[in-house]
DNA sequence: AAACAGGCCTAAA
DNA sequence: TTTAGGCCTGTT
């Protein structure tokens, strides 16, 4: 990958898989959103940034610095992709997945803005997920001036552990609010380290997450994949359960697909989501 | 109007 | 160990 660095942002070329619409709307973050350009802005690890792909290359607002600071990180840009791809693509329904989703990559969030964002999403549709994770940024963020607009960051676990849950009541979400003060408090004190589950094995970070309320399988497998970056786990939603007993059975074991088969989940999930009804 | 939406918890077999 | 019902809220 070359990086070229103009006023204002870099543009990356030869960056390999990178779509950025693949990326933030195959369901793995909630904070990206696209402009009548087509570009998205966001705000992640404390910054705001716009990013975009024109010809073939890739532009995202910021110095080199910038770059190497946070977005090669974020955007996962150490691991090729399309050879993992290539990897997953052991039978007919994975090499049509991978193919249509050729450009996911997964990013590395931040842990407890997964963990916050994760515990919202269940029982919940995307666009009510959103709005109640603006709605939190709002009201508890910092606010950020980016090209001449307003954004807010993800308030820290040390900020909402202050709150209450009639402080949370404006969010509108609902039995949650429990939950997202307990995890708080829980990161807040200490007593859960995400950084250190981070560099934990799988199975122990998985109990540590569970070991919260509010917390099940599905949504410790999806802050062991988009926060604490481990590509093996195999979150199972509803339309993860579907896909699997349409295309395996009962007997699958997502083992087949390791060390990736966090990757070959989003693969099959947006697919199985954006072919849905055809 | 009733069901449902990217689950989780509790109680009861 | 598996299953049913309830849960905040917003949308269809």
């Amino acid at each position: 990958m070359r990086l070229i660095e103009h006023t204002g942002e870099v543009e990356l070329i030869g960056a390999g898989d990178f779509d950025p619409s693949l990326i933030f709307e195959c369901g793995q973050c909630f904070r990206w959103n696209a402009g009548e350009d087509g570009a998205y802005t966001g705000v992640a690890l404390g910054r705001a940034a716009r990013v975009r792909r024109e010809g073939g290359s890739i532009f995202i607002s910021g110095t080199a610095a910038d770059f190497e600071d946070v977005w090669r990180g974020y955007f996962d840009l150490e691991l090729d992709y399309e050879s993992v791809r290539n990897q997953l693509s052991v039978d007919t329904f994975m090499k049509k997945a991978c193919a249509y989703g050729a450009g996911i990559r997964i990013m590395r969030q931040d842990k407890w803005e997964a963990l916050c964002s994760f515990i919202i999403s269940q029982c919940n549709n995307i666009p009510r997920i959103k709005k109640i994770i603006e709605s939190l940024c709002s009201l508890y963020g910092d606010r950020v001036v980016f090209e001449g607009g307003d954004y807010c960051t993800f308030p820290a676990a040390e900020r909402i552990a202050a709150l209450s849950e009639g402080d949370l009541a404006p969010i509108r979400c609902g039995y949650r609010a429990e939950y997202i003060l307990g995890a708080a408090n829980a990161v807040a004190s200490g007593a859960l380290d995400l950084e250190a589950l981070s560099r934990a094995a799988q199975g122990e970070a998985r109990s540590a997450l569970k070991a919260l309320r509010g917390v099940g399988d599905k949504v410790a497998d999806c802050v062991l994949l988009y926060g604490l970056h481990m590509l093996d786990s195999f979150p199972l939603d509803v339309w993860m359960k579907r896909a699997v007993a349409a295309n395996y059975g009962s007997g699958f074991d997502p083992a087949v697909f390791a060390p990736y088969a966090g990757i070959a989940q989003q693969y099959m999930f947006h697919y199985t989501r954006s072919t849905a009804g055809q």
